[in-house]
RNA sequence: GCCAACGUAGCUUAGCUGGUAGAGCACCUGAUUCGUAAUCAGGAGGUCGGGGGUUCGAGUCCCCCCGUUGGCUCCA
């Protein structure tokens, strides 16, 4: 129903909230609506659903807080969390398909395939990867290795640390020290400040202002390419350099946001920094959208969104020129354009320093992931005064494209561990060939191709205990290797194997010569 | 960081209103050599997340800290 400003005042004057609604929301004199249901109504544009008879299947789900109005500094109100479906079947399946998908969490799955492990001992957030989850990792930054020199990229080394100058002129430091690591200081100047009786406040004031120096724990890798490519005089003819780095950056997350893998406080982003000439923007973005596609591809990660991350333009945390700004934020749209996929544009998701074209993934509980990530950034080169000789014997400045297509290998990791629901294609699996023997008379048998396996490089495990073949099969099946093989009287006889597949499917006494070299074409191809 | 719930062996977990820790799996030992989702028997393993307090007595109650989970906020 519709009530002018006046009749919703006295309606809603118990409530300070709502009278905080009215008051900012509606511009006097203007009206606005109700809805009611029974005795109860309240403040809202609607539309709703026309009788609640519809929505007869309800659960709750669970009971959290929330800042009113999305403000940090307020209140804090209930929120109450429910389900509705449209009849009892559906309510019961849609809670069924969401305890499947709780079964598939990365936390669950890495604990018991034992791919990685957070210790509350070396600290909130810092993944340890386990021999099984490491496999896993290199096989992966092997697969972009691969593409990496395919597409003219240089690999470098760069340290974990670097001094707070060079983050001062990268403009990270002082302003987001917020979600940095404390910087580090020299011990001997910290001795001596110490001694001037200096306070927690002063130290850090000091730094904010450069009066002293310390050390960071790298937020970022692009400071130290960009001392790469300064390194030396550069010309056009240089241009594009690619620089590529498996490089591991740390950043102080809120206690409340570290996840599993998906959100941690120090990680290994598969990153690069390209330093090309204006005119290579377009077709570089496009190189780099190119590798993820590939990635995605083969993993066959095909529900994802692309979202072109832009300015917000009332904040003021961006570093550069706006006309910079404009310029890459189009090269952005440009590229996104030529993806011939859906993209939406986000003003006030960009980086500090540019916009950003991002590939976003959810995992199992629904929550969103930026995975794959280009950036196109005119303001590192301008702050470091980077520059190239051109064809015209003049200085330029050149353009930096930021990109990491798995984003960070601890987060990929971790969604792409939902995504299998740990069952990994061969390639990447942890141990890719099970061998289970009937009984101690065939260990010898499994031995021995166990062995011709591994010299081929692949990663096998034989179980030759004395349990029983059902127990092995059992316990074998839950770390869900690609291949179970099954050695026995005939297949030591026809010196064959009887293996159950990654469909699980058997193919019994399959000779060994052509199992292995199907298996080991289906590695090479990362099928 | 904020709010709430939770934290018992490697894992999953029992333990009522405070009476001094119990199980399954995994592990170790022995027996068994067994062809498709748990062979049998025995054994070892816990300062009940950490610290303080109340009490004759604390896994159970109170306080502080650490961590986990769900949200919020944040996310270069």
């Amino acid at each position: 129903m519709e009530l002018d400003e006046d009749e919703l005042r006295d309606h809603f004057a118990h409530n300070p909230y709502k009278i905080e609604i009215i008051d900012d929301k509606l511009e006097d004199g203007d009206g606005s609506t109700i809805y009611r249901q029974g005795d109860w109504y309240d403040l809202c544009l609607g539309p709703h659903v026309p009788n609640t008879a519809t929505l007869m299947h309800v659960r709750l789900t669970s009971v959290s807080t929330a800042y009113w109005r999305g403000d940090q500094d307020r209140e804090q109100l209930v929120r109450i969390y429910g389900l509705v479906e449209p009849s009892k079947e559906a309510l019961k399946a849609t809670l069924a398909r969401l305890e499947e998908a709780k079964k598939r969490d990365h936390r669950k799955l890495g604990k018991e395939l034992r791919l990685f492990h957070v210790d509350e001992e070396v600290g909130q957030g810092l993944i340890l990867w386990t021999p099984r989850g490491a496999v896993i990792r290199q096989e992966l930054q092997d697969f972009i290795s691969h593409h990496l020199r395919r597409q003219g990229y240089s690999q470098v080394f760069t340290p974990n640390i670097g001094k707070l100058d060079l983050y001062r002129t990268s403009g990270h430091f002082p302003y987001y020290q917020d979600s940095q690591y404390p910087p580090l200081v020299e011990r001997d100047l910290m001795k001596r400040l110490s001694d001037e009786g200096c306070t927690c406040g002063e130290l850090s004031n000091m730094m904010s202002a450069g009066d002293i120096e310390g050390y960071l724990l790298k937020p970022m890798n692009c400071p130290h390419h960009v001392k790469i490519y300064a390194s030396q005089a550069r010309s056009y003819r240089d241009l594009p350099l690619r620089l590529a780095e498996f490089g591991t950056v740390y950043r102080w997350e809120q206690s409340g946001e570290i996840s599993g893998m998906t959100r941690v406080r120090g990680f290994t982003q598969d990153d690069a920094h390209l330093f090309v000439t204006e005119d290579q923007i377009a077709q570089e973005v496009l190189g780099c959208i190119e590798l993820v596609q590939i990635i995605f591809g083969t993993l066959g990660m095909d529900d994802y969104r692309v979202r072109v991350g832009l300015r917000d333009p009332d904040s003021t945390k961006y570093v550069g020129d706006p006309a910079r700004w404009d310029k890459a934020e189009q090269a952005c749209r440009d590229a996104a354009e030529s993806l011939g996929v859906a993209w939406t544009e986000e003003p006030g998701e960009a980086a500090f320093y540019g916009p950003k074209i991002d590939f976003v993934v959810k995992d199992v509980i629904g929550r969103e992931w930026q995975l794959g990530t280009v950036q196109v950034d005119y303001n590192l080169p301008e702050r470091f005064d980077l520059t190239y000789k051109g064809s015209d014997g003049e200085m330029h400045r050149p353009v930096m494209i930021h990109r990491a297509p798995f984003g960070s290998m601890e987060r990929f990791v971790g969604v792409l561990i939902e995504h299998f629901a740990g069952m990994f294609p061969t390639w990447l699996s942890p141990t890719q060939v099970h061998m289970l023997t009937i009984s101690e008379k065939h260990a010898a048998y499994a031995a021995e191709l166990a062995a011709d396996l591994r010299e081929a490089g692949v990663r096998v495990q034989v179980d030759d205990s004395d349990d029983t073949i059902g127990k092995k099969l059992r316990t074998h099946r839950k770390m869900r290797p690609a291949y179970l093989l099954i050695l026995g009287e005939s297949e030591v006889e026809g010196r064959t194997v009887t293996y159950l597949g990654p469909d699980r499917e058997e193919h019994k006494g399959v000779p060994f010569g052509d199992f292995k070299a199907q298996l080991l074409a289906e590695i090479a191809d990362r099928a």
